[in-house]
DNA sequence: ACTACGAGACTTTTT
DNA sequence: GTCTCGTAGT
């Protein structure tokens, strides 16, 4: 009896799903159908009998992945999915945080710090402890902080071996205590302190194993060392892990993502066999062949060869643009061309090494007016107005949050300047309390006072300036607890709006000119909360209702520093698809275009003196040549505008890794064909029109240094202390002209031409 | 308390 | 080139 949603599986990927309760890894190449088997294995596990919805837990990386996994269980299974533990590692930890906070030793109603508010926590916690931010940039510290965790290391763990570190890890472990202080945890935090109730507690840790027996993980490969830590901890040695991933894929590891851990889960767990899925179902032979191929030259990897059904379609088209403008105007004639045959807008993407690349090309759509749409930036709840109204519903909610209290004691402006706030700050520090309660003190002071004697006295800082005729901290305490009364018992989309009224974050960007799309967004924010309220009425938590389920407030605050939100609202408009090929991991486009192959920008030059840098950016590369189904371009271009100089670069490496005959060199003005092609012509008579890439940099070579200097890209050259190197870019003119060279013995460097003593060898 | 100007950065990103 | 951040000036 094979339930139906088994039927158009293939071997491998029905082997996986119906694998017996046992440790798996499943290696799943780009578009082998990943999420399906997951997906899949939860429904017939369910379905058969073998567990209870409860009774699984399945970890993902991104929200948007956990969500369509929901929205395909429940396709397949007529089930309530709300109470099952499937999730974001953070949100999962989140979850069993706020069921146990007493034992996890937090305050019921702890706050998420997002990246920004880590930020600026870090930053006054430096001011705070007289730290020179020159030596200890803040961004440095939260790294510091957020890399260790991810480690599993608590600041006491952390190893020193030079008095910088020690210094760090002593600003670590004063971080965490002030993020005690104010009851906040930040996100790796939330997985460490979940992984330590577990470590702690045998009772939690034997009711959790009990409970998951099977615990599911997709893009593995993107793990790091805490979460497989975590995840071990959760299945010990009786459940069944059951790891999805692909090792080709593993392009996080800057931000502590180790495949490594795919070794490691073989060995901790005795995996018998790896099951790989390596029939691909998204994309023409051409473009599988042009990947694997440039794969291929990556030394570690586990191994594996995609393969398709499908035919061999047309080669890739690549494109050769004098400058970034040029290669810009051939992705819009050339998007436009797709569309008037039929694809639509929405279909193709337009992928890059580095955001900034998008300027230029989105100039160019916009001149021409053609819809596109790019990732990255901002999120919803990440917008300062946004940001503003959450900061009062903590305060509200209760929380001894300090980001929360700073960002909006006096915005709107209402006469609380640094200089209080430093007094508060003193106060806090003085009782190792949060702002907010130091705010209190200074109200109470304020209102004994003036009740005593009916009118003010110059000895106390803070009530004199601003009279208790609400004014000052005082006014601004009243103003909180005044919302605390009148929100008691309104839903929630009342209380954010009364909250957005009463604070005068309205009125405020009703006067401003620009206020508008901040207005906008709060009502959207009310919307937001309408629609999480719905869904959690919808469908009652199940088996966890009753247990500690965090009232409607918290949890939505939780919802918004969990979940971002949306870059861009207008998704639904049919427009160009623009973003870095990071962000184009797991999707697939109908046509792509992968622009900006040059050397030191795809591969990216600060990769090239990392160990394995290289591999991962041939693994990114790897990422963005899969995304397409039908339709690749490679484009690059001989000078770029970056940083606000010109830079010439040569075509990337990746070039030589894919066989030529997969390539076809395609060029858009006539003039410039008629002009290449005759130079081509002149030096070789290849009638193929195939791209040669050495010829393609000779050519290269050639216009970029028609200038007199004696150096070329390519050559050898001498240096008095790097020894011998290659060439490898130029740019600028005259005295600012500088070569970027290759040393055999010392690496990648850039040297100005007119100090360096280079010796041509 | 708000604006203006200058300095410095600037690979990739989710939670 | 362009954005953010911090300080100095009004």
């Amino acid at each position: 009896m094979s339930p139906d949603f088994l039927s158009g599986l293939n071997e491998r990927q029905l082997e996986a799903v119906t694998l017996p309760h046992q440790p798996a890894l499943i290696l799943a190449g780009a578009g082998s159908g990943k999420t399906r088997v997951l997906t899949t294995r939860v429904a017939w596990l369910i379905q058969t009998g073998q567990v209870s919805p409860h009774g699984l837990v399945a970890v993902t990386f991104t929200n948007k992945a956990a969500k369509e996994m929901l929205t395909r269980i429940s396709a397949m299974l007529p089930i309530n999915t709300r109470g099952m533990w499937v999730g974001t590692f953070h949100g999962l930890a989140n979850r069993m945080l706020r069921a146990h906070f007493r034992e996890a030793n937090l305050p019921q109603l702890f706050q998420i710090l997002d990246s920004q508010d880590q930020l600026s926590l870090v930053k006054r916690l430096l001011k705070n402890l007289n730290v020179d931010q020159d030596r200890f940039p803040p961004r440095q510290v939260q790294w510091f902080v957020t890399a260790s965790k991810d480690e599993g290391l608590r600041a006491s763990q952390v190893e020193t071996h030079d008095e910088f570190t020690r210094r760090m890890k002593e600003i670590y472990f004063e971080y965490d205590a002030q993020c005690g202080r104010e009851g906040v945890v930040d996100f790796a935090e939330l997985l460490l302190r979940s992984y330590e109730l577990l470590s702690a507690h045998d009772a939690l840790r034997s009711h959790y194993r009990a409970r998951f027996r099977h615990v599911l993980v997709d893009e593995f490969q993107d793990t790091n060392r805490l979460q497989y830590r975590w995840l071990k901890l959760l299945a010990g040695s009786d459940n069944a892990i059951f790891a999805v991933g692909d090792d080709d894929q593993s392009i996080y590891r800057f931000r502590g993502a180790s495949a490594a851990n795919m070794q490691d889960l073989q060995r901790d767990f005795a995996v018998e066999r790896v099951i790989k899925l390596e029939q691909n179902y998204r994309s023409h032979g051409h473009i599988l062949d042009a990947a694997n191929a440039l794969i291929g030259h990556n030394r570690r990897r586990l191994g594996k060869n995609l393969w398709t059904a499908e035919a061999k379609g047309e080669p890739l088209r690549v494109f050769e643009a004098a400058t970034d403008l040029e290669e810009a105007g051939f992705i819009v004639e050339e998007a436009r061309a797709l569309r008037a045959e039929g694809v639509a807008l929405a279909h193709i993407a337009v992928l890059y090494r580095s955001n900034a690349q998008s300027r230029v090309l989105e100039h160019a759509l916009f001149t021409a007016g053609v819809p596109y749409r790019v990732y990255g930036g901002l999120r919803f709840f990440e917008r300062q107005e946004v940001k503003h109204a959450l900061a009062y519903l903590r305060l509200v909610a209760g929380s001894g949050d300090d980001g929360a209290l700073a960002r909006i004691i006096n915005f709107p402006a209402r006469g609380i300047g640094a200089r209080s706030l430093e007094q508060l700050q003193e106060v806090a520090k003085a009782r190792g309390g949060s702002l907010w309660q130091a705010a209190v003190l200074k109200a109470e002071d304020g209102r004994r006072k003036t009740e005593g004697q009916g009118g003010e006295t110059d000895n106390s800082a803070l009530s004199t300036q601003h009279s208790a005729l609400g004014k000052g901290i005082p006014a601004f305490v009243a103003l909180i607890e005044q919302m605390r009364e009148a929100t008691a018992g309104l839903s929630l989309p009342e209380v954010i709006e009364h909250v957005i009224g009463a604070s005068g974050l309205k009125a405020h960007y009703q006067a401003e000119r620009e206020g508008a799309d901040r207005l906008e967004n709060l009502a959207e924010l009310i919307n937001a909360a309408a629609t999480f309220v719905a869904e959690r009425d919808v469908q009652p938590a199940g088996e966890a209702a009753g247990m500690d389920e965090p009232d409607e407030l918290t949890a939505f605050l939780a919802h918004a520093a969990l979940e971002a939100g949306e870059h861009q609202a207008d998704a639904g408009a049919d427009a160009l698809q623009l973003m870095t090929a990071h962000s184009a991991k797991g999707l697939e486009f109908h046509s792509v275009f992968v622009s900006g192959l040059e050397e030191g920008l795809f591969p990216h030059e600060n990769s090239l003196t990392e160990a394995d840098g290289i591999e991962e950016e041939r693994r990114l590369m790897y990422v963005a040549l899969t995304r397409a189904r039908r339709r690749l371009y490679l484009s690059f271009a001989q000078s770029r505008m970056l940083h606000g100089q010109t830079r010439y670069g040569i075509a990337s490496r990746f070039f030589r890794e894919i066989p030529e005959n997969l390539m076809r060199r395609i060029n858009r003005g006539s003039v410039l064909e008629v002009h290449q092609t005759g130079s081509r012509q002149a030096s070789r008579e290849s009638g193929a029109p195939s791209l040669n890439v050495e010829d393609g940099m000779a050519e290269l070579r050639a216009r970029n240094l028609k200038s007199a200097t004696p150096w070329r890209i390519g050559q050898s050259v001498v240096h008095p202390t790097f020894g011998a190197g290659v060439i490898v870019s130029a740019e600028g003119r005259g005295t600012d002209a500088r070569v970027q060279v290759n040393f055999r013995k010392s690496g990648v460097k850039w040297l100005v031409l007119d100090y360096a003593k280079l010796i041509p060898a």
